[in-house]
DNA sequence: GCGCATTCAGAAAGCGCTTTCAGGCGTACG
DNA sequence: CGTACGCCTGAAAGCGCTTTCTGAATGCGC
């Protein structure tokens, strides 16, 4: 065929070439912009198929200033709860062409920042953060200079999870109601003594939904002192330690509730190891509904959300031409009674 | 400050001119290339700050021919499998400055084909493709189309989990191997009636799983008839409906083999729906010890799989220049004998 | 004090593509 | 038969950046 050894990639003015005609055309026939001629188009086209002609995304972006890579940043693509989120994500993005950059900031601000930078080089067209931000003043200003710059050249960006940023649309789950919703839950089975495992309360999520489920609770005449809200890591084995540190505080509740469901896992398994019975000694509620909670023994209670739907929605407002408003959707939270609740004994 | 309503983006070219230094100068500055006279350097970057400049990272790209973005493609970032794999994945490319893009296919190959062609386009500097590939020559040959010249310029390409691209490096589970010893330790349990619930028999992972399991039962003389294999989808609840049709049709074996941890988290369900203990009357062991299953009731016994490991070493693989012979990295099992697993009644 | 080697700043040539702007030809019309 | 008008192709000007090459100072040695 050719001299072997390819080494550089193939450009359009190759295959302009190979077809014996402009750089114009070929362009032209491979997006179809404009009519041309048919003998030609096929000489162009059969130019590209033999020289195996891949487009360099990179000049087209630089030429047309625009490019079909959108965003996504969230905490660890490994928690269920940000998968669940992320398949909605791919799966909107696959449908309207769009490629996803997906990080994992592990949780910590400095990456979290330097995404959104790289991203706002890579001139992606939108960028989504899903989960609680951080409430540190100095990362918000740092976050603010990315992402303000970003917004005012057109760029897009929404959250899912996280208020502060006002200027953005965003997908809100109803942490609150639905922490309220189910203290209103657990109470109507008859529990009076709570405890309540969460994580860092900088989250804006983890505040949220402490705040509704007290609040909740001090309206059913139950109070929640603070030494019965144990804090730990967001994370599974957060939720064992907590459990763990809990009991051996002696704290004996009827009723536990897990801010999130990987947390009550946590939670779950450390009851087991203590020889803990779930439901019979205490009751165990999560929050989030992830996949495999349904599948647990057992069964947990929880706050559902449609993690998937919240990704697919961001997804699509993201992709929509801004307005002047910033669009706010909120997801409210359904009670999911399992066998991990029970009156208690 | 400036006019407002700014509508375009600052470029390097604004930086100078706000500097009053060249373009080359204001690029040596920002990428520390060579010496420049300090005063120039703070004006330069004074500049920069108060226009919040951030470069273009198209245009570099195009100018340096190098993009620092690799290309993930796996079926389904919601599959903790995937997830696990992908966390590895994530954790080495933030450490080397990479910008991961993440495609799931949902186990479409014409997505899989399309994914690979942008980012080809996209110049990623690698491809990591994981999970098994298509049975289908089709789809070979496309993907081939596609990564053959990609990797003849200098695209560099590695795959977890399947075999049959040669020409690159590979991190390849030891799926037959693994099958083998849990088949043996299964047997040495005293079962000798088998079930197994499979995925598609078309991907390489399963066909080997399989073929390990059934090999290994051959060599303690314990058959595997064929109507105890029961293929369903690869998922949760392909799981769910292999473990219920396998009832359904009488079939009563000691111990059930679902080939991925995911199916025998459906399964596990199943027989809990069906009244059918794990493991008083039934038997279940999974594979890949995903993070949840020791945290089910009963705890699943599994052929562990490093797969956070494995995901890091595959974009540790990918990062380094190639070498002449592809390089593979076999990650074997380790059997982890859980509470799901006893002796036969 | 002059010539030469060094530094370091700036001009300019691309990187691969899109798109505007002319220009060439063919047709329809006067 | 000449002019006007379309339609299609090609030339060329960028998009924003990196990097080589050139040139102007400066510092040094003799």
């Amino acid at each position: 065929m050719d001299d072997s050894g390819e080494r550089t990639h193939v450009t359009l003015q190759d295959v302009a070439r190979a077809a014996d005609v402009s750089l114009a055309t070929a362009s032209r026939v491979l997006h179809g912009t404009a009519r041309v001629r048919d003998d030609l188009r096929e000489r162009v086209l059969a130019a590209a198929g033999a020289l195996a002609y891949a487009p360099n995304a990179h000049a087209q972006a630089l030429a047309r200033a625009s490019s079909q890579v959108v965003g996504v940043i969230c905490h660890d693509v490994s928690d269920p709860y940000f998968a669940a989120i992320s398949r909605g994500v791919m799966r909107v993005a696959a449908e309207h062409d769009q490629l996803v950059m997906l990080a994992s900031t592990f949780r910590d601000p400095a990456r979290e920042i330097a995404y959104a930078a790289a991203l706002r080089a890579q001139r992606a067209r939108a960028v989504l953060l899903i989960g609680s931000g951080f409430e540190d003043r100095e990362w918000e200003r740092a976050m603010d200079a990315e992402l303000g710059p970003y917004v005012r050249t057109g760029g897009r960006v929404a959250v899912v999870s996280r208020h502060r940023s006002l200027r953005v649309d965003a997908v809100l789950p109803e942490n609150r109601a639905g922490a309220a919703a189910l203290a209103r839950a657990l109470t109507d089975l008859g529990h009076r003594e709570f405890a309540v495992l969460t994580g860092p309360r900088a989250l804006t999520t983890v505040a949220d939904r402490l705040a509704g489920f007290r609040a909740a609770l001090a309206d059913a005449g139950v109070e929640l002192p603070e030494d019965r809200v144990i804090e730990a890591p967001f994370t599974r084995d957060g939720g064992y330690q907590a459990a763990a540190e809990m009991l051996r505080r002696g704290t004996r509740p009827t009723c536990v509730f897990a801010v999130t469901d990987v947390m009550a896992i946590g939670a779950l398994a450390a009851f087991r190891d203590h020889g803990v019975r779930v439901p019979a000694d205490v009751s165990l509620a999560g929050f989030d509904d992830i996949p495999i909670v349904a599948d647990l023994t057992p069964a947990l209670t929880t706050a559902r959300l449609p993690l998937e739907e919240m990704g697919e929605r961001a997804m699509e407002l993201i992709l929509q031409p801004p307005r002047a408003r910033s669009r706010i959707e909120r997801f409210p939270a359904e009670i999911v009674l399992r066998a991990s609740t029970a009156a208690p004994a």
